[in-house]
DNA sequence: TGAAACCCTCACACTCGTGTGAAGGTAAAG
DNA sequence: CTTTACCTTCACACGAGTGTGAGGGTTTCA
């Protein structure tokens, strides 16, 4: 599949797609004309890519935990250094607390919008 | 309150404070002096502020949302447009998708940090 | 009085994730 | 053969956030 159909799948842009492969988060084949080609895995992996983006992570983190979360459910634990984990724990600790404040947010925008409509 | 013990007392540094100010989010009182006076409000405030930027509103919603959610809990229907509203409902339901993408990302590496341990 | 620790504005500059468009090559269909 | 719809790279620009520094005022305390 080609960047277009990938983008469609996935619904991130072509331009995205781009810059996350040079971010080095994804590495396509390229065919004699250079157009990149991309296999049916990578819907799943820029997905997960862009998850771990709207949580948050940057690219320098997702680059390096990319390869210990790998799809499907081989996981890897090849690269799985100490630092690597504890770098984990650290963002897995963050996303909670993001998640927290986001779910309190959240829950404040709702109580207004009730409040208003029983107004 | 001067800037420097909110930026202490919120975690936020002196020069986002200045640049929430410059985008209309807080408007600090001004002693004679030029010096920034806040009162304790503003902690709650600010912190409210970094939740919602975290929580992936731009400034420019967050400027407009602001004046409903003020704290403490008297909310303000004074400029609850229909339009607001519908702005309000909209992000409301992308905060969802997203703690739901954030809360499906902390599982992952979650489990992955899991499977590392009792392996 | 002087030094330290605040505060002010202004401004340059960088990162990061994106959008957009230019200039050009390729492929498929009329 | 030409049009259309892809694809390529390159580059400018934005918004949000952030660091840093210059140049200058104020407050506090020894």
């Amino acid at each position: 599949m080609r960047i277009g159909e990938l983008a469609e799948r996935t619904g991130i842009s072509r331009r995205l797609l781009r810059y996350y492969e040079e971010q080095g988060l994804i590495t396509p084949e390229r065919c004699a004309n250079g157009y990149r080609v991309y296999s049916e895995e990578f819907v799943d992996r820029v997905t997960q890519i862009r998850g771990l983006l709207d949580a948050g992570l940057p690219t320098r983190i997702i680059r390096q935990v990319l390869p210990c979360l790998n799809r499907p459910r081989d996981i890897h634990f090849t690269d799985a250094t100490p630092e690597m984990l504890a770098l984990l724990e650290r963002e897995r600790d963050a996303m909670s607390r993001r998640i927290e404040v986001l779910a309190r947010n959240r829950e404040a925008i709702g109580a207004y919008l009730v409040a208003v409509r029983d107004r």
